[in-house]
DNA sequence: GCCGGTCCGTGCGATAACGCACATAGTAAT
DNA sequence: ATTACTATGTGCGTTATCGCACGGACCGGC
């Protein structure tokens, strides 16, 4: 299976496709992370998923179509598995058990997009921020990382101010650190407990979806 | 395959399903429609999105996991053909083409949810009630359909007066009209263009999907 | 050491939606 | 007709977030 793979670097802010776009291929993320936006008619979007090496990116080609519903942006650098479409969906004929991870993971995606649709109508940004930055940090593999409030605000979806004051407001807090671009997770359990629950939440999905049968 | 299946009625407000708990039955609605909602621990909740006769309740299933991540509501009374979460699983295997099928559909769900988020997040109340309105009255098979602003609140996340005072406005201007219950749409064309444009691209979305191929 | 660029912080009026309380208007049963 | 209930409408102070503008702080290059 490897044979149809390339080892690629994910770029930071590197775009793999576009929304209403083809797409062209399917990524395993090993060391870095892809961001999935919702873009909402010019400058507004939404992040609505995180693909890192607990997933994929590309699952429309397993159901079939070849269209990406989302603006897929590199948010971490680091390597990654690329498939061509095509082989992506040859593969998944052949090999049952990818076919069945593949599923899982649907499961796991749309469980999230689920939950973060209603996070994004009833939490604080204070919350969701709170949120992201945990997942971005599981996903890092690292309690610092590389970020700036407008970065951010664009996934979050709000004013880059509308982050400054949270930030603000976690760091007060002794939760979190940072200077113009690096973010420093302090207090895991913290930053945890200032979170909506949408990420102990997520968690338990992907527990659920993955974990029980092992 | 049928044969797997009742004819059951689908009874206004009867819960199929609540959020982590197992999924029994697979749904295909002919007459009737089913909510799909994100509860978010005490009283709100928020759809996220709508099965009808486009399309079928239960795609957990066909991901391999029997645990629902939605509230799943009747919300338009009518019938549906059941058929039991094993025999879904069973069918799903040995008949290539509801394979298929669920995996577009699969699709399109979700496209909806990101859209569905976005819309969430960046649309005024007026606009997301008129998309739900359109939505609704497609799935109804009708322009004239039961519901209260109660329950409209309840579907939108939102306050019931923030209802009232949405739908007030769009009655002013002639699109719809409503009384204890009961509304009507009055303006198809107008309401559309009243809502935002979530509505027409999740039905560009479902053509993309199925009307392509056919 | 200055300069241009990037990143962060603050101030302020505007707005959409909130929560709560209460008023009115149909509907339906007795 | 009275009563009870459900559905809708109104009023008002509060809040989170917005949009915009500007001030300051840090950084790398010359």
């Amino acid at each position: 299976m490897l044979r149809d793979c390339d080892e690629v670097e994910l770029e930071f802010e590197r775009v793999l496709d576009e929304q209403g776009r083809p797409i062209r291929h399917a990524y395993f993320p090993t060391g870095g992370f892809i961001s999935l936006l919702a873009t909402m008619g010019g400058k507004n979007a939404l992040e609505v998923a995180l693909a890192g090496n607990e997933g994929v990116y590309g699952l429309p080609l397993a159901f079939g179509v070849a269209i990406s519903p989302v603006h897929a942006l590199v948010q971490g650098v680091g390597p990654a598995w690329r498939m061509s479409a095509a082989a992506f969906r040859r593969q998944l004929g052949q090999v049952p058990a990818l076919r069945r991870a593949v599923d899982r993971y649907s499961y796991v995606v749309m469980s999230q997009l689920i939950q973060t649709a209603g996070c994004n109508r009833f939490h604080v940004v204070e919350q969701r921020l709170a949120r992201w930055l945990l997942m971005t940090a599981d996903r890092a593999h690292a309690s610092t990382f590389r970020i700036t409030h407008e970065f951010l605000a664009y996934m979050l979806g709000v004013r880059r101010v509308g982050i400054t004051e949270a930030a603000t407001a976690l760091q007060k807090r002794g939760l979190i650190s940072y200077t113009r671009g690096i973010v420093n997770v302090l207090d895991r359990k913290g930053l945890e407990s200032a979170s909506c629950g949408c990420y102990r939440s997520d968690l338990n999905t992907y527990q659920r979806a993955f974990g029980d049968s092992k």
